[in-house]
DNA sequence: GTGAAAGCGCTAACAC
DNA sequence: GTGTTAGCGCTTTCAC
């Protein structure tokens, strides 16, 4: 169905600006490009004619001459758990401040796996790429890298020293969990690990069991959460279905913890901290609602999205600089979802 | 630092497939056009000869021949409130599987207005933009009218009828609260207002108060929490500091409602829904979360989405096509944070 | 069905 | 400082 059409615009182009300008087409071009030489006059009849006509570069033409989009890709698995949004707004924003724009690629389930996802993205010639706690094989890495795209893991990273990746210290923020747990006093301290395949996982899992060791403790049971919510709940129905029960349980993200707090509380019974402490590690904003009140480990979000940029960007515009893996701080957030030492 | 630098690849042109296969340039691109035609022999040599050098057809060299970049513009003003990645995640998905792309444009105070991110955006020639929950002016509207991008508003309209949009039905939405309300016998019925630049906030206290005159009834408070924290938090301390109190409030977005339940809970040192009934509206997960178990309205995510990408895509590839005002059904999602009929 | 030629909108040498 | 020329990688008439 037609509706009564507004006249559909053309296009304007650098010609007509510079025919209108009487100018070449040389002379508009440097007007719009930062660092060229173009005399006071010039630019002025430029930019008069240039905003007479509505007229813009084509970023995409200019892409094909210089070899560069300004479009960085993010590719990135699950925004359910908010971390990532605030991040992704946090990047993008950021990226955007630099001239840079972002162009997601989901790798959920539903929309294909990585492999197909990174062919689209290498379609658009994108200067860099930001995998957003994506499972990178070492093929795929490797294919990355022979398609010449700087590469930057966000909170994820490889043994693969020639990865770069920005990354909290999720080992020490485990042990320090471990030391907070065995300093308020707890017998029975269980961890509801992440999904197996994540770095994160395995090194906040790594790091609590040796701050346990450390403080002559051991693991009192395990499940594994695989970062998902109902498998999350599962966990929490095993672990606390028994007889005897954790008196306190770190999980490996909040947004498990919400989840196994929830089954804590409405299906078992259970009063946070008062039965049984609950610690996760993200510290997301809903980590400090009263809903929930969550003691957890902060992940400066700021910090690792403006080194993600750094080195993505140091990476895109100096091709011959060396990969670098950042490990950033983190530090425990006490609220009231465990008991404190001395509390 | 230069680091023992892996070979940077040449990018593969057609030109080399078509060399090493044995035919023309334009062969190459008939192979890689979907509907072109070309002889099974010749496609074979051609496919072959790609997948040996790697090759793939640049998008953007395609983009500035066919006029068309397949990128849709996503601007989205916030992040925090979890409908926008979940409306994200599902619109990048359905038009990744149509061959789309989402390129992101936060609308943020941080990274300029509205009006700067638009224009970066048609630098990009985009197919078309998306505009989730952003004000737009009707210079605006105007504008990108003019510069011949369909935009669909998404979860957000307008008056003006050349503007496509979809939208939930935010009024009868209202209408349904203020109902299940009064027939909870509520007396002293608040409410707590969205932005009031935003559609969505005006259709809902609109229903609102429609509902509550045709039950006989009329608004005992109202503050407004634009969509924000900490202005929700003050809200809900001016409206129940007094002496006098609610004994239920209807927030205009989850997001809020959340909030206010926290003021209500923590500081006020209320029972909800025993002292007071709250009621959100748009149902993000964390509604149905035991640490809030809000009732609230169900916005159809999926199928905001679903139009949406129909809506779109109609008006890139039909440019003659008529707008429209897409208007979804809601429904009432009982939980326990509001006192229930007869209960 | 296939190749030759033209050109999308732009920038980067290169002369002047 | 400015214009002329060439060409980024691709698709698309147009002849054959």
């Amino acid at each position: 169905m037609k509706h009564d059409g507004y006249a559909v615009p053309a296009k304007v182009t650098s010609a007509e600006v510079a025919e209108r300008a009487g100018v070449s087409r040389s002379a508009v071009s440097r007007v719009f490009t930062p660092g060229a030489s173009v005399s006071k006059k010039t630019a002025e009849k430029v930019r008069r004619a240039a905003s007479e006509l509505g007229y813009r570069p084509n970023v995409l033409a200019r892409s094909l001459l210089t070899g560069r989009s300004r479009i960085i890709g993010l590719v990135v698995a699950y925004l359910n758990n908010h971390f990532y949004p605030t991040a992704l707004e946090a990047l993008s924003n950021a990226l955007q401040a630099r001239g840079y724009h972002v162009m997601v690629f989901m790798a959920s389930q539903t929309a294909g796996n990585v492999d197909d996802v990174l062919e689209e993205i290498l379609d658009y010639q994108v200067d860099g790429l930001v995998m957003a706690s994506v499972a990178m094989s070492s093929e795929l890495t490797a294919r990355c890298r022979a398609s010449g795209v700087p590469v930057v893991l966000f909170n994820r990273r490889q043994d693969d020293d020639r990865q770069s990746s920005v990354t909290s210290d999720n080992y020490s923020g485990g042990r320090t969990v471990a030391e907070f747990l065995l300093a308020g006093g707890h017998q029975r301290i269980a961890h509801i690990a992440g999904w197996q395949g994540a770095s994160t996982a395995l090194e906040r899992e790594a790091g609590f069991l040796e701050g346990l060791r450390a403080g002559g403790a051991e693991l009192w049971a395990r499940e594994v959460g695989d970062f998902d919510a109902s498998r999350a709940q599962a966990s929490a129905r095993a672990m606390f279905g028994g007889a005897e029960r954790p008196d306190a349980v770190f999980v490996s993200n909040d947004f498990m913890a919400f989840h196994v707090m929830d089954v804590l509380r409405s299906e078992m019974g259970l009063r946070v901290p008062e039965d049984v402490s609950v610690v996760g590690f993200d510290d997301v904003a809903t980590a400090a609602w009263g809903g929930y009140d969550l003691t957890t480990v902060r992940q400066d979000t700021d910090a690792m999205v403006a080194e993600t940029v750094r080195t993505i960007l140091s990476a895109v515009e100096d091709p011959g600089v060396a990969p670098e893996q950042v490990l950033l701080p983190t530090r425990l957030v006490v609220r009231g979802s465990a008991r404190v030492p001395g509390g």
